[in-house]
DNA sequence: GTCTATAATTCGATAGAC
DNA sequence: GTCTATCGAATTATAGAC
């Protein structure tokens, strides 16, 4: 076979690195992850991240690539819809550090804080456009919505304040669920 | 006179640089501001800096010592007290940088992070359990309106998301208001 | 009190041997 | 493809003249 233990091995090199530059952008934030670091947690060379993805920032474009997997919510019961989208970014959260790299670098580097607005506008806002009935409040909803989920994030995984950090799973579906329903089906006001 | 213009000079430019530190780690966040960009802007040399606080963490603590001026709760219509809390963060959001400065540094640096977290503790939880009924419930609540007002800030002025920057100061008070106004009298789920 | 000069690190990136 | 060696730039921080 052409897929030995050791073949395409820098394919296999190439998804280390990339592994390893989400864990460390996800906990440094772009700044404060190094290439020597994220090259030493790979345990290759740091000059393969250079030459495998050019610079820095090429390596940061490469990790950051993110899909949110939104589901179908307009297969949903339209009551259910909150609590679902609720539980998904709960799971998307706590996947990987994927998210984490973006929203950590986007706070302080513009072009993370472009993908960011990039990802809400091409995933965020078609995904949750079919559970709402008048198209025009479409975007506010959407940016009310994120307010809420990604404060949410920041809260619970990045500043991680006790109260938020100490609810579970089922109670936060349970307390934030209705809220996002209120944003998609409810009054705007 | 002991106050001539030119007396206590040394306090004008602590003041100086304290006010551009806020600036620069506002808008850059911790690692990206630089002590000789501070300097820079505000006009002295970058060894005054070293001089007056001793250290760029030095710098950053002085400079992130933040008072939210949270009005008493207590004295307010029960109606009428989360509209008034979100006017009032925004208020303080666009008074200066000082806030943004320590979110930009809390999402990368553990102590700003921990110095966020004493912030919350010691103003917010404090400040709004006045007009929580049940004091069992209010860090959880406390917890949930830090989700709903840091992700707002989050999202108008660090990642500027459009459909929530495009929202004028009135409609942010309507649309908000009344979440957080439910996070504090309404049921918890 | 203010500034010059520079020490001591650390970083991203490059060149080139093998 | 992989690694060694190193460059050049930028940083925080220090020492000391005036």
């Amino acid at each position: 076979m052409s897929d030995s233990p050791k073949a395409r091995r820098s394919d296999a090199t190439k998804a280390a690195i990339l592994a390893a530059a989400r864990e460390r952008f996800g906990h440094d934030g772009y700044e404060r992850a190094t290439i020597r670091a994220i090259a030493t947690q790979a345990e290759i060379d740091p000059a393969m991240v250079m030459r495998y993805f050019g610079s820095k920032e090429g390596l940061f474009a490469a990790a950051a690539q993110f899909d949110l997997r939104l589901p179908d919510l307009g297969a949903l019961p339209r009551e259910e819809i909150g609590r679902v989208l609720v539980g998904h970014f709960l799971d998307v959260w706590e996947s990987g550090d994927n998210f984490f790299a973006l929203l950590r670098a986007a706070v302080t580097n513009e072009a993370a804080a472009e993908r960011m607005q990039q990802l809400f506008a091409t995933q965020v806002v078609p995904a949750i456009a079919p559970a709402i009935t008048d198209p025009k409040t479409v975007p506010i909803r959407a940016g009310l919505i994120a307010t809420q989920m990604l404060g949410l994030a920041l809260c619970r995984y990045v500043l991680r304040l006790p109260p938020v950090v100490a609810l579970q799973r089922e109670q936060l579906i349970a307390l934030i669920g209705p809220s996002i329903q209120q944003r998609l089906t409810g009054p705007l006001a």
